[in-house]
DNA sequence: TTACAGAATTTCGTATGCAAAAGACACTCC
DNA sequence: GGAGTGTCTTTTGCATACGAAATTCTGTAA
């Protein structure tokens, strides 16, 4: 592909540049605007990615999946592209897209990553957290323990992940938060199928975590979300080798 | 857009899955397939971003682009996506894209989180290396003292990418690598037209470094790598106010 | 039967076309 | 003079079309 010396057209000058913006966005409201269709495919296509609808190692045709959804190539293609580079999907040239498949290695890289991004962010957020965070934390911890002790799966599951992206955001960090993210989606899906919540122990921590970022001891903090996060590592892969025991 | 309850066609059989493969991949060479134009797109976009042809803020035109690089508008699209996800544009529904303008805030923001990476990243490197490895760091900080000594700014700037790049190598954890590299291109863009080499202070502490990591002292690594990547934060804000002062 | 060669089919990558939304501009009305 | 409104232009988002690459199928020969 030629790139030629000459200047960018339109050069220095942003033309559109803040120019003079909606009444809405002026009044700090955010319009709404209609997302584009590649959004709804590529949400569209994570869930069915998650759920297993499309399984690893999937070949994703595009044109069966634009039927599938009612639109044409053009949105799937761009969703694909996202797809891509989140790691979800893998594309070959001239082959298409496969549905990622992690390795075990894989895996456990993401969750090396993850309790490192996590650990900093409940340094961040003891440093942050003001007395309404903290109350709102032990809401969060009191509603984790309900669905322990209701042994509803789903609730502890949605409770778990509201207390930890409750953290995230303490963090004030947002490229943190985003990066957790996208860690943290990845890593449900690889152990959707052999994940069981570690329960009790892991709510245990969460107390001694709030603990210490409502006295903003942000070593502290550190120390418990590290440890919280290794053990979680291990006990997926106790999980994981159990599994493999009962397969063989 | 419809979702229907149906399967989806194809079901859970990968029909092209682990096909018999090529020659060249049977005999463990890669095959080389030649990269669509997207890819070319995509790094010409971001060197073009980089180098500042396109200001932080402009606006992209699709078909300006297009010409410019002289693909049709399709490929450019493609490229688009996978920078936005990469945060170098923002995508606005209806509007197209616009060069992404990094707040102070948001760029502190990456200096902190790839602090904590490269830290983890020093980690994992002190426990992996081995005496080939340290060889050639010791190897790569003797171009750099070099580089210093000749005052040879471009040099110093490529031999400090080489050896965190090394080092995030030796870590070990591709995830984490990945992470590093895209925390860290962005870092140098937005610092590119203040960031000034911290020259003998940071050659100094590359040399500890890499004496922890020989000695496989993973926590002293851990410790100095955060001394080290914090300073270089804090030198950058340095510079930054250096340059808001002396533009007021 | 197995291996190979070539044709047929599938699927991707790119280009082009078109409707709709957003922005720019000029005009009117107050 | 300034705000509001209608029209024109620009640009996006999506759909479709087509050539090229890759895979699969089929037939033939050893």
């Amino acid at each position: 592909m030629s790139e030629p010396a000459t200047p960018f057209p339109g050069g220095a000058v942003n033309r559109r540049r803040a120019t003079r913006g909606t009444l809405g966005e002026a009044a700090g409201r955010k319009v709404e605007r209609p997302a584009p269709l590649r959004q709804a495919v590529y949400e569209a296509l994570i869930e069915l990615i998650v759920n297993r609808t499309l399984q690893p190692g999937q070949h994703l045709v595009e044109i069966e999946l634009a039927e599938y959804l009612g639109v044409s190539r053009q949105p799937v293609r761009e969703a694909l592209q996202r797809l891509q580079t989140e790691g979800w999907v893998d594309l070959r040239p001239a082959q298409g897209a496969f549905v990622h498949t992690p390795t075990e290695q894989e895996a456990d890289q993401l969750l090396s990553v993850r309790s490192v991004l996590e650990t900093h962010s409940a340094r961040l957020a003891a440093e942050h957290a003001g007395e309404q965070d903290v109350e709102q934390l032990w809401e969060l911890q009191r509603e984790g323990v309900d669905a322990l002790a209701a042994d509803d799966v789903d609730r502890l599951v949605t409770a778990n992940a509201s207390l930890h992206a409750f953290i995230t955001n303490l963090s004030g960090n947002a490229v943190l938060a985003e990066l957790i993210g996208l860690v943290d989606r990845r890593v449900r899906w690889y152990y959707t199928p052999i994940a069981r919540p570690r329960g009790e122990d892991a709510w245990g921590e969460h107390e001694q975590l709030i603990q210490a970022i409502a006295a903003g001891d942000a070593e502290q903090a550190s120390r418990i979300m590290t440890v919280h996060t290794e053990r979680t590592r291990l006990a997926y892969h106790e999980e994981r080798q159990a599994q493999t025991r009962s397969n063989s």
